[in-house]
This record gives C-alpha cells, structure tokens and sequence, in this order.
RNA sequence: GCCGCCAUCGUCUAGAGGCCUAGGACUCCACGCUUUCAAUGUGGCAACACGGGUUCGAAUCCCGUUGGCGGUACCA
C-alpha cells in the first residue's frame, strides 16, 4: 500500500470516549503498520455543542495513551499552531475553504439553496412520522425557478444549501470490512451541506477535508455506514476520487446498547485517574473486534502494529467488560519492577518520611494482589497511616478464643523483645517466627492471625513478615502492644 | 415505520467446507500450595440463534425467519 494517510477526527463536544480511543487506535494501528501518516484533525463545526475543555482532553488523553499524531494541532498551541502542510487541521478555520467548494457545488447543480425554516421543517418530519412516512426533505426548494432563487438570495433570506441526491439508481460501495454495501438512492435525503450560519455540515467538511489533506483510508466508526453513500455522492459530485472506507464495529456497554456512563465508560482519561496503565488499556481495547487470530492476550503498541490488518476487524459489535480489562491490567502490574511502582504509591504516603528502598519493598507484596494502582491504598493502609484502627473481635483466630489471641500476642512480644533492629528483615523473620511457633508445638495460625491484625488492622493482607520487615522494630512492637490491650478488653467469648 | 449492518460459551474471541465429540482468555465453581487475601498450578460448568437449501460432507456457502445494533437533524 502506497501513502497511506489516516485521520481520527473527533470533535471538540466532549470528552475522549472508549469508543473514540479505539478509533483513534485502529487509525493509528493502520498508519503504522503500512509507514503511513496519523493524522489527527478537530471537527468543530458545531458552535452550540462546542465545549471548551474538550479540545485539550481529546489531546491530553492521545498522548497518554501514546496514539502521537504526525499531523494535526500543535499539543502547545493547538489553535494557533499545527504540524504537517495540510493544515489547519482545525475546522472552523478551514470556513473559507468549505464555501469556495459549495459554490462549485452551485454551480454544477450538484447543490441547491433551502430556504425552508427549521419550523417547516419539524413539522414535516412531524406529520411524515405520523403518517409512518420516512421523515426526510420533501424536496420544496429543489424545484424552485432560478429566478426565485436568486431573488430570495439577493434579499438576504436565511438558507442552507442541500445536496441534490438522485431520486433513482443505487449506489454501491466496498467497504474493506464489511464487503460490498447497497443503499438505494430514493432512501438518500437532500443532505444540508452548509448551514445557515455559513458553517458546514459534518459530510461537507468532511468530504473536503479528506480530499485535500490526502486522507488514502476513512476508517471510523459504524454509525457513519449510513452517511457514506453521501460522501460518496460528494466526491462524484466535486470530480474527486473516494478514498478507501472501512467501518468499525461498535462498542457497546453492558446492556448491550452504545457505551454510556451507566456502564462504567468514563473519558478515557479517567482510567489513568482509576489506575489503569495505558498500554493495559490499550491491549485491552484492541482486543475488541480484532485479533491477529490465536491465543495469545498480551501485546505492546508495537506488537499490535506489526500484526495489525483491517481485514481482520470482526463485524460484530464487541461488549466492553471491565472485568477483562482489570485483569489485563493487572497482568501488567505483576510485570512492573516494584520501583517503578513506587511513584504511583507516593501519593498515599502522608505523614512519614519514607524512603524509595522502603517504599519498593513494601510494593513486592502489594504488587501481586492488586489490579489496579488506585487499590496500593487499600493494600498499604497499614503501611501509610500512622495510627490503625480496627475491630478487636478481628484479632481472634478462626478456630479460637479470646484467649487463643492473647496468648499469641504474648508469644509474639516475648518474641520481640529479644530482637534488634538488625533483625528485621524478611528472611530473618520468618526463619525466627516460624520455628519459635514450631518447637511450641503451636499452629503457625494461631500465631500469625493475630499478629496479622494487630499489624495490619485487616483480615487480607500482604505477608506478615514482608509487612513486619518494612515497617521496622519499634511500630510493629507497638502495634502488638496496643492490640494486646485491645484484646484484654474484649468480652469472654 | 423505513434504510443499513450484524449473529460461536454470560463476556472477548479462534475458526476462510472435512484438522471441530468447536480451541483459548475473562468471569464463576472445585481442588492443590499457604499465616490471611491474593498470585500461581490442576480440573470443571458453559456456545455454533432458528428453519430451509447447496454439498459425499457446513459453525463455515446461499435464502428466509427471529433477534440485536446503528442511521433516519441546519449533531457529529
């Protein structure tokens, strides 16, 4: 395949979605895989649902993710500067552009002033419905005389311009994911090209915008088959050859309908906040509606370039489980060395000073019980808070007593107070611990539960010796001390 | 309603006419390891939507039915 050139083109009414992101993935997948060009471009030709943060979120969450575009807004500027040739890559910059290519429209023909209000318009669609019409254009204005027309322009009167689709004949396009597709012509409404307001729709900027910046394959979501037929006609229209097309199936939430917040789809940003890796997210996501065909789960970015193709997109609409994602997540934690953790768990340490070495060791435990980083919180509790607080009734073992749980914490203080802090080390620990609870012929449980609670404050925690190792000498005799006052205090079971 | 797309375990999927008594992964369950919870190991439950063709042979090809999704804006 020669010059490949892709764009993801989002526009700026909110934020970066799941569904956006995957978009922008297959796009940027394709680009690579063929030693094409990224392209990123902003739709903004919807001044009323524009939204302002949008823009520097859709930016923001590409980059996280690691989807760098080779053309499109500078991330520093985006408004004023772009990388590449074929800019502005923003559209409401480009309204010159879209009008010169309307009146050619004119023109031909191909396009023909509306003069119809929005009021006419509703109750059309209105009455159509109600006679279980197909809602569209009924075409008033297309058969206008030129003289009319150009009175009503020359006064001024509020219009769009529609597009003048055939009303006989078929119009049959490839799709390279889904084959052939038919759409007959008389289906096809009188599309509005350019609104009232001089901007111009999705399918007009769009059709333009691919055409001069070269865009060789449209791939975007499944909810633009319908409106291809149009853009096609466009191009026939404008005497510009069509690039290539391919349809990306949807996904979908729980419930099997378009992915909403209900279902737990925040931007796609917010996973960083939730503690998810990018590049867990990522394989995860390419993993909807595609596979290199195997078994196999894990891929770097790379990875998924190198063994991308298109025509291996499934058809069908993919649900997004967050469950899988959790666990792909959390495949990639256990792969992280612990300082490299570290930064992410720096946030929950408040008033200790601790250094990276402690803090690594700590994560060695952590790191295989977690699935996302958000949950090293939890997981560290008893690690990041000064003082614990707990539920006595927690420092009974299962089988036993009150009393099974102060003789432990005895056992266990009598224990310590023969240690140095030189001791206090894992290896050493244990080596100490279990055999002193051997040769007193007692059960490592009976010990240990005990001195897991008063250490930890919880019933799941990290190893207790990795937690009494990091947490040195003097806290963890405290702490014993406290729940064996703690203990005392619970009623006679 | 109309138009279009789609259809393998609950979910993500492998499957390009015989390799399929349908494979892998998530979830769930059981067991092993073990100081808890995890991690990990072993095993288990679980699917070709339905009906017709085509063919010696169909999950795979064709048609229909049903179901799901998307579109049907001066939104993208």
């Amino acid at each position: 395949m020669k010059n490949v050139r892709v764009r993801f083109a989002p526009s700026p009414t909110g934020f970066l979605h799941i569904g956006g992101l995957r978009t922008a993935l297959f796009n940027y997948l394709f680009a690579k895989k063929h030693g094409g060009t990224f392209i990123l471009r902003i739709e903004d030709t919807d001044a009323a649902r524009y939204v302002p943060e949008s823009l520097a979120n859709i930016i923001e969450a590409l980059q996280w993710y690691g989807l760098i575009w080779d053309e499109g807004p500078d991330p520093l500027d985006p408004f004023e500067k772009s990388i590449g040739d074929a800019g502005p890559y923003i559209q409401s910059k480009r309204k010159k552009i879209y009008q010169t290519h309307v009146s050619e429209l004119l023109e031909r023909s191909a396009a023909y002033p509306c003069f119809c209000t929005t009021e006419r318009l509703d109750s059309l669609r209105k009455k159509q419905a109600s006679e279980k019409q197909t809602p569209r254009y009924d075409g008033l204005c297309r058969a206008l005389n030129p003289s009319e027309v150009k009175s009503r322009l020359v006064s001024g009167t509020s219009h769009t311009i529609r597009l003048r689709v055939p009303t006989e004949g078929s119009l049959t396009f490839r799709d390279m994911i889904r084959g052939e597709v038919t759409f007959e012509c008389a289906t096809i409404d009188d599309q509005v090209l350019l609104k009232s307001d001089g901007f111009p729709t999705y399918h007009l900027a769009n059709v333009v915008d691919d055409h001069l910046m070269n865009i060789s394959h449209v791939i975007r979501a499944e909810e633009w088959l319908p409106s291809t037929p149009k853009h096609i006609l466009l191009y026939k229209a404008l005497e510009w050859t069509p690039p290539f097309f391919a349809h990306l199936p949807m996904i979908l939430g729980s419930d099997r309908t378009k992915l909403s917040k209900r279902h737990g789809a925040e931007p796609a940003l917010e996973y960083r906040q939730r503690g998810f890796l990018p590049q867990a997210v990522i394989n995860y996501i390419a993993l909807l509606g595609w596979n290199p065909g195997g078994d196999r789960e894990f891929f770097t970015l790379n990875q998924l370039t190198n063994g991308f193709s298109i025509e291996k997109v499934n058809k069908a609409p993919s649900i997004f489980d967050i469950q899988k994602m959790r666990w792909t997540n959390a495949s990639y934690l256990r792969t992280m060395e612990p300082n490299r953790l570290a930064p992410f768990a720096r946030k929950f340490v408040t008033d200790k000073e601790i250094s990276d070495e402690k803090l690594a060791n700590l994560l060695v435990s952590i790191r295989d019980r977690i699935e996302t980083l958000e949950e090293i919180g939890e997981w560290g509790s008893y690690f990041f808070q000064k003082d614990i607080a707990y539920d006595p009734a927690l420092l009974i073992p299962a089988p036993g007593t009150k009393e099974t749980a102060l003789v432990a914490l005895i056992f266990v203080s009598e224990v310590l107070e023969k240690m140095n802090d030189e001791d206090f080390t894992e290896p050493v620990l244990r080596d100490l611990f279990v055999n002193r609870i051997k040769s007193s012929g007692k059960k490592n449980g009976e010990i240990l539960w005990p001195l897991r609670v008063a250490i930890s404050g919880k019933k799941a925690s990290p190893d207790v010796f990795a937690m009494m190792a990091v947490l040195g000498r003097e806290v963890i005799t405290q702490r014993v001390a406290t729940a064996l006052i703690l203990a005392q205090g619970l009623k006679k079971a």
